[in-house]
DNA sequence: AAGTTGCTTTCAATGATTTCATCAAAACAA
DNA sequence: TTGTTTTGATGAAATCATTGAAAGCAACTT
């Protein structure tokens, strides 16, 4: 079957508009024989007379009477969808489709998409949270645009731009024995039990990956689903909670929660803020990373001031 | 504004379904490198990348995904007016746009509609009233197709086939003196009041050309709007009705009127049926015709066989 | 590294659309 | 009626777009 050519359409609209070939040809920017021949193209592909042609006037047959509300709204419909990727094409416009793992939808996205949102009030923003490795599955679906996430050796054909690090630490009720010792000793940690976030997740492979080399076994007192439950827990003394003190601002604050780094080194975590370099719209990722940026160095800035000085 | 092209519209539907510039082409019968051609021209218009290039797979861009829905709109509705086009050309599909004098859509159409609607179920018949004079302005605005009217003057241009031809008589009331009156004179008419249908009629026209020769002036009674108002005031003895005897077969033969011819000839109104022949449909033009003379024919057979043999 | 797959590009050929020039028919004026 | 103007149809030539073949890349496989 032959498909209808839009053009043909369009003269076919303005003939049985005007009632009159010059009339249209006038309005369509063509010679009155163009529009002649397009009429008659389109009588032939359908085998149907549009018009009758009644010497100086020209009125619909049937057939065209018919044709006619379906020439208009396919040609007022591409009108409207010219329109609509016109408007999407304007600055201001488009589209940010973000991953980002728990802690960071929890703790940092808020205050950048505040500030997305004001600066692009138009965009459209979506939030898909996962894990890090997730995430990139996610991305290299093409499902999401950029993941704010833990550097992985998942990421490898991905574009990384380093965000910031932070350091697991031991998160205790101020009442707990280790909150007030001097030195920490990796005894000491061997006989308490920890509360993790995951037992699938990267933070929780790298404290595994850093702990057996000095023959230490973490033992695990609950695996729960938030944050705010580790952080619950861990002031109630049900065990260690396991985290990075940015995200316990409140509670370094208030003296409810007290951190102290484990026992030894390499706990840093570096996050990222990962995309595909193939991909289109590389402005709004740049502007993106820089809300980022900005927000995660002022949090990372009150959180320090908190602590006590490190060594 | 440049229109979109629609095959390459077809092709971007069919990229986007399929993800492959091969598949795609596979579909729509044609080679790889023309979909890649099509696409490119469709990106070209719209001034926006349509799809992201991601070496083996595509993906839409968010352009893209605004197009896709209204590419299968605008597609769909092509295929739906292609195939309303084509049901319209089948046999026994098509339009009769019937117009016709008043006593003719009460007294003839009715059966002429019924055994059209039974030879051509599908067929679209409109019938519009008016006098004479109007119809044939609607013919030669082409508003309609055929017209059941007396011949005039005013159908110069048109094609007109001859339909039957019957005569204005008097119908009076059985006890009016005249009803069994042999020989009626000039002056037993000129005596008496008549009820007419309109005076702004083809018939009242034909009457006073052809009364006024005689010195006669025919007295109005009273002016009604219908056949059945003059039937029912004849009967009362309210005045003479003039119209035709086949317009009245029931009263005839119950013996409720009588009708006696007037006392001059030449009132015979030839019946017609109009049509324009620039016009499309020749066919069901004739098939309408030929309909129209049987249902006639059996009505003024019917009605003569109820008078008394004239002369 | 070489081979495969899949898209893009270049180029030539084909096909379609447009215009120009002309023709025929209708409408209009005198 | 007769010319004059307007309007649509037609055919030929020019222009433009679409197509496919073949070569060129780039990514992915083996």
């Amino acid at each position: 079957m032959e498909l209808l050519d839009s053009r043909q359409l369009r003269a076919f609209q303005e003939l049985a508009r005007q009632g009159s070939f010059t009339a249209a040809a006038r309005n369509l920017n063509l010679t009155q024989s163009a529009v002649s021949h397009s009429i008659k193209a389109l009588e032939r592909t359908l085998e149907t007379a549009l018009f009758e042609r009644l010497g100086k006037t020209v009125r619909l047959t049937r057939a065209g009477e018919t044709l006619l509300p379906h020439a208009d709204r396919i040609l007022s419909r591409m009108v409207r969808a010219q329109d609509e990727l016109q408007v999407l094409d304007r600055p201001g416009h488009g589209r940010l489709r973000i991953g980002a793992t728990v802690t960071i939808s929890q703790y940092v996205l808020p205050s950048v998409l505040r500030e997305l949102r004001e600066s692009f009030p138009e965009f459209d923003i979506s939030v898909t949270t996962d894990d890090s490795r997730g995430l990139m599955g996610l991305l290299e679906t093409g499902d999401i645009d950029v993941a704010v996430a833990m550097e992985t050796s998942f990421s490898e054909k991905l574009r990384r731009e380093r965000l910031f690090e932070d350091q697991i630490q031991m998160a205790l009720s101020p009442l707990h024995p280790l909150a007030g010792k001097e030195d920490i000793s990796m005894d000491d940690v061997s006989r308490e039990s920890f509360i993790f976030y995951n037992q699938a997740s990267e933070t929780f492979r790298l404290l595994e990956q850093q702990s057996l080399p000095h023959g230490l076994r973490l033992k695990t007192a609950l695996q729960v689903g938030s944050m705010a439950a580790i952080k619950e827990m861990a002031k109630i003394g049900m065990g260690i909670g396991l985290l990075s003190p940015w995200v316990a601002e409140q509670e370094i604050a208030s003296g409810s929660l007290v951190f102290r780094p484990l026992p030894w080194d390499n706990l840093t975590r570096e996050w990222a803020i990962h995309s595909d370099p193939r991909h289109e719209s590389q402005t709004i990722e740049d502007v993106f990373t820089g809300i980022c940026r900005n927000v995660v160095d002022t949090l990372l800035m009150r959180t320090d001031r908190l602590l006590p000085a490190a060594d």
